[in-house]
DNA sequence: TAGATTGTTAATCGATTAACAATC
DNA sequence: TAGATTGTTAATCGATTAACAATC
C-alpha cells in the first residue's frame, strides 16, 4: 500500500529524528524536518500521515514520538536476521559498515565460495560455503540477504537464496536479477550511479533531478 | 531534457548490450534487451529513440550501433575524471570496483584526513589530505567526486568539493547534502536501502516495487 | 507478400504539489 | 484572539504503458 519511495524517506526521517532527539529537540515542524531531509514539508505530512501519526499546528510532531511510530511501522515486531554472500572486498566493507547499526536488523552469517574464507569470523559473522546456504538460512531463519558477488555468480546466488527462503535482497551485483515478482529486489548499481553522477555533472545538472 | 532514471537504463542497457556483443551477438529486439534489463520493450524503444538512435523492423537494434550510440550520447568526449574523498574500508573497495572498469571515467585521487594514509598510493591512486581539495583537484580537472566519509564529515567536505569546481557526487554518506542546485548529488544510502529491503520482504513485496 | 517490430502518439497511472478549511 | 501549522482533498505534473499506423 506505502510505496517503496515513501518508504525510504521514513527510514531517513527517523534517523533524522533520532539525531534531533540526541541533540535535545523536543518537537518538529513539517518543514524542519524536510529542509533536513531536503524535501518539501508537504512530502513530510503525507508521509507522516501514512504511518498514523498525527501532530499538533502548535507544535508540529513530537520528535520521539514520531520516531517510535515509524518504528513501529518500520520494523518486525522481532530483530530481522540478514545473510550477506560474498565476502571480497565490497562485501567485507559493508558487513563492517552494517556491523551494530540497525539492532533490528543485523547480519548474522556470511557466504563465500572461497575455501579460504570460509570458517573464518569476519566482522564478528563467521563465514561459510555457499553450498550451505540453504541449511543455514533455514536453520537461522534469515529473510533478507546482501549480494556482493561478482556479477557472473549473481543470478545463480540469488536464485539459491530465494529457494532458501529469502523474501528481499540487496543487490550490488552488477546485474538485473530475474526471480519471482515475490521477491523483492533492491538494486545499488555503483556503475550505473557514477555514470549518472558524471552525464549530469556535465550538463549542468541544475532542475530536480534528485528521486532519493 | 533526460530524465535521471532514463540515464540509469541507458547505463545497464550498454553494459548489457557490451556482454551480448562479447557473445557475438549483432543484433537484438527491443524485448530481448527489455527481459534482460528488467524493463518493458516500449521502455526500451522510448529510451533508445531519446538518443537518436534507430532500429530496423526486420532486424531490430544493431548491438555494437546501439552500444556506440549510448556512448556518444553517455561518455564526454575526453575522459572524466574523479576524485574520492574518504579512504576507509567503504572508499578503499568503492575505488578497487571503480579500478579499471571504465576508462572513460578513472579516479585519478583520493583523500583523507587521516595523517597515516596522506602520501600513501592505494588501488594505483594516491592520498592526499583534505586540505589539499582545492589545489589539486583544480590542477587536476576534476568535476565528479565520491563521497565516502563519516557522516559528520560529509556537510563540509561536500562543500569544500563544490568550491573546488566538482559539479556531481556519488554520496555514500548517510546525510543528505545541502548544496547548490546546480550540483548534482546521487545518494546511496545503504541504511535506507536495507530497511526497504527488510520492510518489503516481511509485506510479501509483491507487486512492482522497483524503480530502478 | 505476410508478419513481427519499429517509431510515435494518446491514454493511463501514480506520485508530487498546491491549496485551504480545521485546529491548537 | 491571531497566526502558523496541521490533515486532507483537488490540481498538477511527469513518467509509464498501451495502441497502432508505418516499415522492412
Amino acid at each position: 500500500m506505502v510505496s517503496a519511495r515513501t518508504i525510504g524517506r521514513l527510514s531517513l526521517y527517523r534517523r533524522l529524528l533520532n539525531e534531533m532527539q540526541a541533540e535535545g529537540a523536543l518537537s518538529v515542524y513539517s518543514h524542519d524536518l524536510a529542509a533536513k531531509a531536503g524535501v518539501t514539508a508537504a512530502q513530510v505530512r503525507r508521509d507522516v500521515m501514512s504511518v498514523g501519526y498525527t501532530g499538533s499546528p502548535t507544535r508540529g510532531y513530537s520528535v520521539p514520538g514520531l520516531a517510535e511510530a515509524i518504528g513501529e511501522f518500520l520494523d518486525a515486531p522481532e530483530p530481522q536476521s540478514v545473510a550477506l554472500v560474498g565476502v571480497g572486498n565490497l562485501g567485507r566493507a559493508i558487513l563492517a559498515f552494517f556491523s551494530g547499526r540497525r539492532p533490528k536488523l543485523s547480519v548474522v552469517a556470511t557466504f563465500d565460495s572461497d575455501p579460504n574464507k570460509v570458517g573464518r569470523v569476519i566482522h564478528g559473522c563467521r563465514c561459510y560455503a555457499v553450498d550451505e546456504i540453504e541449511t543455514r538460512l533455514a536453520e537461522l531463519g534469515v529473510g533478507v540477504a546482501i549480494l556482493t558477488v561478482p556479477a557472473g555468480a549473481a543470478q545463480e546466488v540469488a536464485e539459491r537464496l530465494v529457494r532458501a527462503g529469502v523474501k528481499g535482497i540487496l543487490n550490488f551485483a552488477p546485474v538485473p536479477l530475474r526471480l519471482p515478482r515475490t521477491v523483492f529486489v533492491e538494486d545499488i548499481d555503483m556503475t550505473v550511479s557514477l555514470e549518472k553522477v558524471a552525464y549530469f555533472a556535465r550538463q549542468g545538472a541544475a532542475r530536480k533531478e534528485w528521486n532519493r
